[in-house]
Formats: structure tokens, C-alpha cells, sequence
RNA sequence: UGGGGGAUCGUCUAGUGGUAGGACGUCAGACUCUGGAUCUGACUACCUAGGUUCGAGUCCUAGUCCCCCAGCCA
């Protein structure tokens, strides 16, 4: 995590909060804070916003406040609270005593909104939700007064008393602030404050039967609970005029500041709540876990830590201009991060069976294996060997491209951690033609680590020991989109982008047994193929593996360009 | 000729009048018992047109293009 003192990433918003610090603006405080709206779950998206305004405070020995904005009952819901709750402490930050929610602060902010009624500020209007809209107004045309924008404050006062006893029909009316129902910013076209939910809150109750809107609840929210910097996204823009008005007029004790930058993009996926939300709902997926999505609970079971999250979040940079990261960006702070620590293993995911007929039958030796060749504190590891092992199918090729560098007829490669062995023979399947199984040799005086094992072949292969080896299912995935589109002006109908094969269930994979009672979250990488996750889906007799993503393959470039040659 | 924002390598991002830099990516090579990692090298950018200036990505003028806003969502 960020360490105070320490150069930090450099950006509009820190030179900000930087300025207003020397300027001794806000007494010297940094206070920020993270508002998400408990109706969904946290994303990548989220968790640059996340790193942003825990990060500044934790610059400025400041403090990020975690607050939910649960200002409309009907769409939220208790369940996103405690995984809202989950994710950011698993992303690796602590809010403290600092949790707090805009459903606390309701009586405060009804009591605001009577004195700016007062004020002769705010009225009650008694139009339809129809008429509101037709009297707001277009882009290019102003608006309307409606005709119960000049009620007296003795009316307005006497029915916002009773919208909130419970005493008219949903819509009937709203409080709206009295601003300027010709100003060219649609948002200061008298906007509405307070409307009437009959809905059930998770935690006020049936107390409330009225719900302050963001634009009127954000502002004061951040106003009670001193927050200096608030910190939001370009969409929020234009309301900032709004948001000042409201501190303005409420003359509130604190005055914080809006900050608005671009939000994340990530290509090949969406990251909008409404699109991740049909995914789930529609069972394009299994859930909100589902390792496709961009969710933070999505990425966790993939096999993402809160490191390389972090690092990325760190990495974008924070601007105001519409950005699209391409999703190689976040492999790469992945890769980078379990190349350093995940443990390596040997699994197989497509298994071809090879015996190796001048070794003796029945014997099993053990061979050394390192655990992590960037840290040799993790040691080593026994892998058995025998006559009968495995290899990846597509490690044979009957007739090698190419620069095909691995086993052919007649062809010798290494298995990796012990001896070098020469294809001899192809068994097939009389009927279909497939090969079932290579007739190898080894050659003795070559096991890992020999004295003679110098010899060179140009290619290393995985393997496992058939009679040891642990069946495994293997579940890779690919991008979820086809495009890489996912901005959001795309289609309404993003689900014909959907990639048909973004998800592959193997079967009968083959993984060396020392991975035998590993646990869900457990990650290694799988050598020569990607780095992989224990699956919770595993069971103690079968383990369940999710790719998280996989290892730079330059044969797969070579073999492509190959291709392209050849059509070309 | 409504308002608010924004334009720098393929993608992100620095640069606030003084050699356009970094990351990812791509390509080429070295090395390698992971075609991984690592290490070299190369690649490609200031939206356009004028102007100010010894000097402009940066300042000025005029354009162009892109994004956001007409929820009683946030």
C-alpha cells in the first residue's frame, strides 16, 4: 500500500488537494471518501475510484471515508452492503470507524430542506413526473415555471410536512429547488430534492415514506462528514453547479470541492451496472463471481490479486479525458505479479499418453523440481517419474511446421526436470485416425541435473506421471466481448458482442500430485501455460482450476504469422 | 449560433515557453531445462489552420472531431 512520504503518483486531483494543502484551504485536513450506491456490485471501475481517494488520504496522513449513498430504496439492497464492504478490504484498504451512510443523515437533511423552503428556496410541486418533463424544457429551449412554483412558504412548509407523514400517493408531489427554470444547464432547471417512495428502507425502515435525491443528499452528505475533496466522475460535471448551490444555500459549516475525472474503460468487457447486472440476471453468466466479469468478486475467483489491481489502478494515471484501457494492460500487472510468486507446478490440460518403453516397468523415481525459479527461497519439490506419463496433445505434432521446436516422429525434446526422450512410435485409433498414444525412449544418462544431462534439445516439455497424477477440471476464459468495444454509447444490445467461447470446460486434465488438498484461492502457475486458481467448485477428490490468464506464448505469434503466410 | 468537458505514439499517460519522456503493445535479436521470466535494440504521437515568440504540445485566434446532460437513477 502507499506509504506516506514516498513519491506518489502525480495527477490533476493531487496537484489539487497539494495546492489546497500549501494554501492551508481546508485547515490542512484531506478528507475524501467512497460513495457507492449498495444496488450492485464493485468492479474494476470501481476500484480506481477506490485507490484514488483512499490513496490521496492515505498521502496526506488523511483519512477516506466509506459511505453509502443509499438514497432510493426501490434498487437497493442489504446483500451489496456487506460485499461492498468485502471487496474493499480485500482490495486492501480500511476505512476505520469511518462508515457511514446518507440513510444517517435523512432527518438532518429533511431539516435543510425546510429551511431552504424558508428561504423561499425550495417549493412543492404538484405536477406529474409527465409534466415535469415536458416542463423542464429541451437542450435548446428553456423551461417553464410550473404553476405551483409560486405556492407560499406557509403551503409548501404544511405539505412537505405531510408528504413526509404519509399523507399523499406516490408522485403526487416533490420538492424541488427553486433555481432557474431557464438556466442553460438543465440541472439547475428547479430539480427535484425530495420524492415520495413508499418503499421499504434496509435500515430506516418504514420510517421514511420520502427519499432525498443524490444531487441534494451528496453535496450535504459530504458537507456533515467534512470531506474536503469529493471526488466523482466526468458525468457529474455539469451538476457541480448544483452541488455548490446546494452547500451555498444550506450554509453548511464545511465547504468541500468536486473533482470529476474520467472513469474507467476496460476493452473487451463492460463495466456498466445496468450491462453487468443483464449478464447476471439473464445468466449470461454464473454470477456475480463469474471470473468473465470485470467485478472485483469476478476477478478474485479468476485468480486476480489486490496487488496487481492495485498496481494497474496506480498505473492508468487519472485524467479527464474519455480513455479506453486495453485489457492487455491488466494481464500484464497479473502476470507480473504471480511471476513472482506463484508457486510452479505441472499440469496437463489436453493429455496424450506416452510410454516410454526402455524404462523399466514398474519403477517410479523421484525428480527435483524448482518452485519458483525468480525466488529460490520457495525451494524445490519431488515429482514423480515413471514409464507412463503425460503430455500436452498439442506438445505433438506428426508432421512439425515450422520452427516447431517440440516432439515429432523421431524427434527428441527434454521433460522438463528430467530426461531427454525420442518418439519412436504413434499408436492411433484405427477407426477415427487420432493418436492415442506416442512409443517413446529416454536416454539415461540425461535426467536433470547429471552430470551428462548437458546435452541440448531445443524443446522442454511439461508432463505428469500417469498412475500419480490428480484429475483435475481446467476452466479457461477468454475476453467476454468479441470487440473491443464496451464504451457506453455502444449498442443497446451488447449481448450480440458476447464472445460464444469465453468460457472452456476441460475435463480429464492431469496435475502432478503435489497439489493434492490445495484449497480455493490457491494459485500457481501451470508451467509452460498460464498461471491458474483453485476453483471453490473443488472437491477433495476433484480440483477444479480457473486460468487466470495465461503465458506469453510466442510459438502461438509464430504459428499465426505462419498461417498468414500460408493464406497469403 | 443550449450548456458542460476533452483532443499527445496502436492503447494509456507525462510534459504548464527551451532536446516530446514513460508504460503496455508490436517487431527484431540475445539468453533460457518454462517458446515463461530477464536483457538489448527498433517502431510509432502533439486534431487542423493561422498568429505571438529567438523558440509553441504548452500562449492567442478561428475551426474540426469526440464525450456528457432533457430520471421523481446515481
Amino acid at each position: 500500500m502507499t506509504t506516506p512520504d514516498l513519491p506518489a503518483p502525480s495527477d490533476f486531483i493531487r496537484a489539487i488537494v497539494a495546492q489546497d494543502l500549501t494554501a492551508g484551504k481546508h485547515g490542512g485536513r484531506v478528507v475524501t471518501r467512497f460513495p457507492p450506491e449498495p444496488n450492485g456490485y464493485l468492479h474494476i471501475g470501481h476500484a480506481k475510484s477506490i485507490c484514488l481517494n483512499f490513496g490521496i488520504a492515505n498521502e496526506h496522513h488523511g483519512v477516506c471515508h466509506l459511505r453509502y449513498d443509499d438514497t432510493n430504496p426501490t434498487t437497493e439492497d442489504p446483500e451489496y452492503v456487506q460485499a461492498i464492504q468485502e471487496d474493499v478490504r480485500w482490495l486492501g484498504f480500511e476505512w476505520g470507524d469511518k462508515l457511514f451512510y446518507a440513510s444517517d443523515y435523512f432527518e438532518q437533511l429533511y431539516l435543510y430542506a425546510v429551511q431552504l423552503i424558508k428561504k423561499g428556496k425550495a417549493y412543492v410541486d404538484s405536477l406529474s413526473a409527465e409534466e415535469i418533463r415536458r416542463y423542464r424544457g429541451t437542450l435548446t429551449e428553456p423551461g417553464k415555471d410550473s404553476p405551483y412554483r409560486t405556492r407560499s412558504v406557509e403551503e409548501n412548509l404544511d405539505l412537505f410536512r405531510r408528504m413526509r407523514a404519509d399523507e399523499f400517493e406516490e408522485g403526487a408531489h416533490v420538492l424541488r429547488a427553486r433555481i432557474d427554470m431557464a438556466s442553460p444547464n438543465i440541472n439547475l432547471r428547479d430539480p427535484v430534492l425530495y420524492r415520495i417512495l413508499r418503499a421499504h428502507h434496509y435500515r430506516t425502515g418504514d420510517k421514511w415514506c420520502i427519499y432525498p435525491t443524490y444531487d441534494y443528499a451528496h453535496p450535504l452528505s459530504d458537507a456533515i462528514e467534512g470531506i474536503t475533496h469529493s471526488i466523482c466522475t466526468l458525468e457529474f460535471e455539469d451538476h457541480r453547479p448544483l452541488y455548490d448551490w446546494v452547500i451555498e444555500q444550506c450554509d453548511t459549516p464545511h465547504r468541500p470541492q468536486q473533482i470529476e475525472f474520467a472513469r474507467l474503460n476496460l476493452s473487451h468487457t463492460v463495466m456498466s451496472k445496468r450491462k453487468l447486472l443483464e449478464l447476471v440476471e439473464k445468466r449470461y453468466v454464473a454470477g456475480w463471481d463469474d471470473p468473465r466479469l470485470p467485478t472485483l468478486k469476478g476477478l478474485r475467483r479468476r485468480g486476480y490479486t489486490p496487488e496487481a489491481i492495485r498496481a494497474f489502478c496506480e498505473h492508468i494515471g487519472v485524467a479527464k479525458r474519455d480513455a479506453t484501457i486495453e485489457a492487455a494492460l491488466l494481464e500484464h500487472f497479473i502476470r507480473e505479479d504471480l511471476n513472482r510468486r506463484a508457486p510452479r507446478v505441472m499440469g496437463v490440460l489436453r493429455p496424450l499418453r506416452v510410454v516410454i518403453d526402455n524404462y523399466p516397468e514398474g519403477q517410479v523415481e523421484e525428480v527435483e523440481a524448482v518452485n519458483n525459479p525468480e525466488d529460490p527461497r520457495m525451494g524445490t519439490r519431488k515429482v514423480p517419474f515413471s514409464r507412463v506419463l503425460y503430455i500436452e496433445r498439442e506438445d505433438f505434432r506428426e508432421d512439425p511446421p515450422k520452427q516447431f521446436f517440440r516432439l515429432a516422429p523421431g524427434r527428441e525434446v527434454r521433460l522438463r526436470y528430467a530426461y531427454i526422450i525420442q518418439c519412436t512410435g504413434v499408436v492411433k485409433d484405427e477407426r477415427t485416425g487420432e493418436v492415442v498414444e506416442l512409443r517413446c525412449t529416454y536416454d539415461p544418462q540425461t535426467r536433470s541435473g547429471s552430470a551428462q544431462a548437458g546435452r541440448k534439445v531445443k524443446g522442454t516439455l511439461h508432463w505428469v506421471s500417469a498412475a500419480q497424477a490428480l484429475e483435475a477440471e481446467v476452466r479457461l476464459y477468454d475476453s467476454l466481448l468479441q470487440n473491443s468495444v464496451g464504451g457506453p454509447t455502444d449498442a443497446q444490445d451488447f449481448t450480440a458482442q458476447l464472445n460464444p467461447h469465453s468460457l472452456e470446460r476441460l475435463t480429464g486434465c492431469r496435475v502432478e500430485p503435489s497439489l493434492a488438498g490445495s484449497s480455493p484461492g490457491h494459485r500457481y502457475q501451470f508451467e509452460r501455460q498460464g498461471y491458474f486458481c483453485v476453483d471453490p467448485d473443488s472437491t477433495k477428490d476433484r480440483l477444479v482450476f480457473n486460468r487466470t490468464v495465461s503465458l506469453k506464448d510466442t510459438w502461438a505469434k509464430v504459428e499465426k504469422a505462419q498461417r498468414g503466410e500460408e493464406s497469403g
